[in-house]
DNA sequence: CTGAAAGCGCTAACAC
DNA sequence: GTGTTAGCGCTTTCAG
């Protein structure tokens, strides 16, 4: 690693330092740049005389190369993009991580698109795309470069393979890695209406969004299936944040007569209601239970320790990047992914009063 | 955005998508590919009309400069890596968020190099940096390629501009954006002496971490600016993370005679380490304070609320990368940039019982 | 202000 | 199994 950057087999001194090309290994291997280039990509095509000759004279050179060049010739660039709705929120980490790692190993690195609310981001990214600095795309955000919304206009045509996580895209036909959050919404319904709740609050996603949806019906699920009746009123509008929870626990407290149980659809917004109806006195799982969704870190250490559905991050994450990997290689890749998540019950809820 | 990828000026049909080229461009606005690229990168070297018809026939074609070109030629990737320890790590996330926007706004990509402690994959991106995949590097993990520990071994000579955040690389002569993490340390020592402890347990970060050793010396300061004598009984190790948190508390569970508060030098395991004390029946503030470091979005939603110290983590991403960026582009930058932190005080701090 | 032409460093076709 | 050669698509001299 000392020679990086280095060219080799001249001078140690302070002699103008520049990269090795694959010319300075032939020559010092004493084979033709083809022969290099065969001996790094098809070593089984190289004899293996010429192969060691070739590794030997790549050690000596420090021989790195040129990415720019092969990209331009081969036409592909062995980086992903990777597009998601906000950098900054906990519940993406652990995906990215997830994906980085086996991107990683199949030898494909990783560029990050944070969207963050910004159509310009987003037209940027689109063609950037289509530029072809990237091989392939996984898609975080529920939709694809330039549509909006589900339905409206035409999704601009990238002709690369794309992979939608955790947010399908319902009008395109591309794989789709996911939870079956209506189930899940559905389970954690009917642990709550099983402990005896029968008033119980639901605490949405962004409308419009398509978990939202899907674990707003299974919240519907579970209250049929417990035989409960769903009461409009009873459903505070959130998005996910911590902030909205904080806001969603405002307008509880404010209230005359209350909920006995909130099933908030994520963790933040579960954490931050909690924190509201703390500091208004409420008791939480006394006086009122709190469920949350995701199972982030935060959830075990929350006080008290919060009551999810488990989502299995990382492998999220991975089972995204091999689809693509897949697809990349030209190999023949699942069009549905299905992972199992998990009811954690933990000390948020209780039965009621 | 809908011809993207597509060859411009023919058949709409089905006809072979080919994405345009300089040359179409040059065609269609009766030019030569040396004055389309002109028209791009010096418009003002171009008259007013051979501009336009260039513009135009852009805008026909959806022509996209190839970048693998661009770069072989030109040698600029207009991409920067960022390194980091631990990609799942609430705290670097919004500092990303910070380094993302800056270097967007400035034409800039962002790579992403989890280490994930693996030295393998630290000499993987090593190479390819040297590769020339990225014009510059943003390193959050305090050393340089190929450097496990300070001192130790020779830094791979990486021929790009570097800038170190947060963590500064002792032995690097690289610019270093951070905080002044002694002084802050020391600041809350001393706010838990001022009012009234005696008896401060500090949960360290991970040993040899530069961070840690600053902060470390910074509680050292403020027990002495108070007239505490320093016990060195009194230190629990950890590493940051939650889990530690964790299991400093149930040290402290265990113990006898217990320290009246407990300076945790991150948000998390303060987090961890509340969590722990309130499981085992110890009331806080009342039966033992717990101060944090970093001001993470989850400080001021736990139970109770997190005294601690605030870092402008988007701030610091955007001072990193734009010092990058000037370095990028041949401007001057400073060689040190340190951020203000803030004291802020919620509930999980008050005087011993 | 504009065009012709020479590569950037590599891989893939094609010959042998 | 190996070498020769022709580009990948762009920027950048160098002339004019």
């Amino acid at each position: 690693m000392d020679d990086l950057g280095q060219a080799g087999g001249t001078e140690p001194g302070d002699a103008p330092v520049r990269a090795a090309r694959i010319q300075d290994v032939a020559r010092l291997a004493d084979v033709s740049t083809a022969t290099v280039s065969r001996a790094l990509a098809t070593p089984e095509r190289v004899s293996p005389e010429a192969r060691a000759r070739v590794l030997e004279a790549i050690a000596k050179t420090g021989y790195v190369p040129n990415p720019a060049a092969r990209t331009l010739r081969s036409q592909k660039t062995y980086m992903v993009l990777v597009v998601l709705p906000d950098l900054a929120n906990t519940f993406f980490s652990k995906i990215l991580r997830g994906i980085e790692e086996t991107l990683f190993e199949a030898g494909y690195g990783m560029i990050i698109s944070d969207l963050d609310g910004s159509p310009e981001k987003e037209a940027h990214f689109a063609a950037f795309t289509a530029a072809g600095r990237v091989d392939g795309a996984i898609l975080l955000n529920g939709h694809l470069f330039g549509q909006s919304r589900e339905g409206e206009g035409q999704p601009a045509r990238i002709g690369i393979p794309l992979v939608a996580l955790c947010e399908a895209i319902p009008s395109a036909d591309i794989p789709h890695i996911e939870i079956d959050n209506r189930a899940a919404a559905s389970r954690m319904t009917q642990h709550l209406a099983g402990l005896g709740h029968r008033r119980i609050t639901y605490v949405s996603g962004p409308a419009n969004n398509i978990l939202e949806r899907e674990r707003f019906l299974g919240f519907k699920d579970g209250l049929e299936a417990a035989g409960l009746p769903f009461d409009p009123a009873l459903v505070i509008p959130g998005d996910y944040t911590i902030e909205s929870g904080v806001a969603a626990g405002q307008g509880l407290v404010a209230r005359t007569t209350r909920p006995t149980a909130v099933f908030c659809t994520s963790d933040e917004m579960a954490i931050g209601l909690m924190r509201t109806l703390l500091s208004a006195g409420l008791r939480v799982p006394e006086d009122i239970s709190v469920a949350g969704f995701d199972d982030i870190e935060f959830a075990a250490v929350a006080e008290p320790s919060l009551t999810t559905i488990h989502q299995p991050r990382r492998e999220l994450g991975q089972a995204a990047a091999t689809v693509l990997i897949d697809l990349l290689q030209g190999r023949p890749a699942p069009k549905q992914i299905r992972l199992e998540t998990e009811l954690v019950i933990r000390n948020s809820v209780a039965p009621p009063g």
